[in-house]
DNA sequence: GTGGTCTAGACCACT
DNA sequence: GTGGTCTAGACCACA
């Protein structure tokens, strides 16, 4: 189980938001395999947004392999592991470091503020 | 002065590359206070885009007071350095890079993965 | 250039009329690299459907990398040749081909018969 | 007699799966004019399906006239054969040959793709 | 002008 | 009850 939270200030769209937030369940090992995830319905009344902003998110993660839908039962992890091919995972990585360091540049932050606050995370 | 350069395939819009490669320009001491800029016209020319991407980006910094037009004579970095205290320039920097590090967890990547890409952009 | 028509008789929801035509006249060299696809909007009206309905179909290609969107400026065949992973492939030519025997089952055609026929159209 | 399995996996519907099941058998012979089939309960346990799941399959094979129902005894393969005069049967099947190749084309799928699939499925 | 997101609400397909 | 599709119409982001 997962609880799921919306962030209209971020800028970045609900039905994104929603993706993201089950990525991470999984693989924070909080989705499992198999589970079923809230029905488009009632995570669209918990999260006050349209049930087609939800459908969309369970859409695209249909589409990847993440999520698999059975019509008229419902939405579940599935049980294939995702490989995404290197070439695409390479434009993904690019894709998220370009809108971080973006962001840590309107800050005034550095290229090097971002590695040297990484590397304590680690 | 600098060289800069669209890429289409980033899926971060021109007029966004262009802040970041004068943000970047600054911080790597590339473009330095008081210098001026190309014209909103000759850089939409060279980088073959619309007049208002280029001009939009230019506003952006402006309002961030990062730039400073002169009626009539162009645009300059400006010298006005905007300070957030030491404290919550940090709070911010480990906000940023939490949220960041957690969205590339949730595609696969590693810590490390964030850090090598970073530093292949500099 | 391509001439989309929508057959509501079918079954087949309207987006995914719309993949398949595209995904086609990408197969027969009808849509060439690079090429821009009609305008969401023109294409909506074209079809008589609603923007949302053209929008989707192009957003699931897009997720497949067969297109590639520009904010702004249009929608494109990309340039990135697709490469199905061999065990969704096999998923795929199960799916259709089961939707294809269902089809035959239901006119009282036996596997043979289709098999036959394929062979003559070879 | 005929062995029922349902694959969750190919995207068809459970009563469809039963459907294609159920002519396939007629096809190959398994089942036979006048045989009984498994009860509408007995089945729905036997797949751990909804009833109506299972109810939702013979109806539809009642109207087409495969099978029939008779009331508080059960339901047996039709002896009625609904005849298409054969040169429409042959045009049925190259149309409906056709429009799949060019799906499984446009997939990159040949012919042999689908036949050597269809014989799997036999 | 381009595409992207979202809502409200309807109707369909499936279990 | 589940998910899927579609419309009409609004507003935003980008070039």
């Amino acid at each position: 189980m997962i609880q799921f939270k919306l962030d209209p200030k971020t800028g970045s769209p609900f039905y994104r938001q929603i993706i993201d937030q089950i990525r991470f369940g999984i693989a924070t090992g909080n989705l499992k395999t198999g589970e079923q995830l809230p029905t488009v319905r009632s995570l669209a009344v918990e999260l006050k947004v349209n049930l087609n902003t939800v459908a969309k998110a369970y859409k695209e993660l249909e589409i990847q392999s993440v999520l698999e839908t059975q019509q008229g039962t419902g939405t579940f992890i599935s049980d294939i592991k995702v490989q995404i091919p290197a070439k695409d995972k390479n434009n993904k990585l690019k894709e998220i470091c370009n809108e971080f360091s973006s962001i840590a540049f309107s800050y005034g932050f550095t290229v090097d503020d971002m590695i040297n606050q990484l590397q304590k995370q680690k």
